[in-house]
DNA sequence: CACCACTTGATTGTCGACAATTGCCATGAA
DNA sequence: TTCATGGCAATTGTCGACAATCAAGTGGTG
């Protein structure tokens, strides 16, 4: 279901907290708890069934991964990005990926490139089967990074990519509701980066993943601006 | 006192969790918990003297920002960091903080600079007092970084520095006692990147800074693998 | 003597209740 | 009308107790 985070080998969760944590994460990020809406304690531990203590410990989670927001005493309410900070969200992406590029090029198993190529062969007949932008293939192409920082075998890399800042542009896609942009582009894109990983060219695939990156960055912020253009002449 | 995190603005703080978490931080990052110690959350509550409740919050707190491990149902120990995890940690560092030095070359105030000029100076004199390497210089030496980030003016990547990465990095200096090695050259080198920064020459700062935490990284190894070859040859 | 099952002790996970703080609303005065 | 002040309700912070789980020590058996 969740091919974000694969064989995550949990056939049961331990703790009542650990599967709120997650049952909340998914909620924020699908958008089904709206940004910026206050979310109070008693009200989830209602709606969850369980009791106040490990809701507590599970909201101490989303705090840390930055999918909430709490101030002492008062409440929490569920992160609501700015443009400000999903930009800041690229630039941190385009520094740690194009490093884990270069790291997934020197120590890239040649299994996990071909996993790599699996997720582009699959990518691509979804992107035969609906043209455009379509869910699946946003999520197909957080796969794809995914599996490029996994690749680099930093652990710290992997969990601040993928347990923290992915949620994030997750987060962001469904605030947005930006649907792909620029997809056969960056399709293209994906395709040189994998063939400098294979090829074992460290440079060529930092140099390659940090373009990738930053041209999606310039591409959401093009789009933006576009937005704020047109707001700004329907409504004078 | 705590010259790593200037004017933290929190007079009062306003709860207890809060309170025993930074009392926790801070005696993990001093050593006074010892590394790979289980700590018990009964022990913990009648040494601090307060409930279960703040304190697993407080231990909530410290596993989010890696200072301590967890595994449910077994208990938490204070986190040891091994040599391969500190050389990630050194990756990271350069990703990130290269970024930051470009960021801080583009968006840095005078004023800011001049702080920072500050610090180089204050430096020096105690550099020149303490011939060598010194608790407090290391501890300049972070600071002098942690003004870079903060030059950079992206939240993201102050939290995530700042909060969480530095914090593992005072740690690592405790657990190693790695006094400050080559401690001129890194002077050198820290004069140099704020001269790219006040020219506001970015892709300079970011290049500088770049080399100046790759060349740090290759001392530690360096050392590290002096102290293996040594045992190996005294214990044979 | 080695190995396995059981019991026991301690620790963690969960719960409900009480206290403290906050925000809001009504009431009153300038 | 507007602002300050007081009380009230709701939410958060904290606490102690009970249940579930794990690790180790003990005894028995092949």
């Amino acid at each position: 279901m969740n091919s974000i985070v694969p064989e995550q080998a949990t056939p049961e969760v331990r703790t009542l907290a650990e599967r709120v944590f997650q049952q909340l994460q998914d909620a924020i990020v699908r958008g089904e708890l709206a940004p910026g809406s206050k979310i109070t304690e008693p009200g989830l531990s209602k709606a969850y069934g369980i009791s106040r203590g490990p809701l507590r410990e599970a909201m101490r989670r989303l705090e840390a991964h930055r999918l909430i927001e709490r101030v002492p005493h008062v409440g929490a309410r569920v992160v609501k990005l700015s443009m400000r900070e999903l930009l800041e969200l690229f630039d941190l992406r385009e520094a740690l990926e194009s490093m884990a590029a270069r790291l997934a090029a020197e120590h890239m198993t040649s299994e996990e490139v071909a996993g790599l190529r699996e997720v582009l062969a699959l990518h691509e007949r979804q992107s035969d089967l609906k043209r455009g932008e379509a869910y699946y293939q946003r999520e197909g192409d957080l796969d794809f990074h995914f599996r490029i920082v996994q690749g680099s075998h930093n652990r710290m890399l992997m969990t601040l990519l993928c347990d923290d800042l992915y949620y994030l542009v997750r987060l962001y896609r469904t605030q947005f509701s930006a649907s792909g942009s620029r997809p056969q582009r960056a399709f293209v894109e994906h395709h040189r980066i994998v063939d400098a990983i294979e090829a074992g060219d460290a440079e060529l695939a930092e140099l390659l993943m940090r373009r990738h990156v930053s041209a999606s960055r310039a591409n959401v912020a093009d789009r933006y601006a576009a937005i704020l253009a047109q707001e700004a002449e329907t409504t004078p």
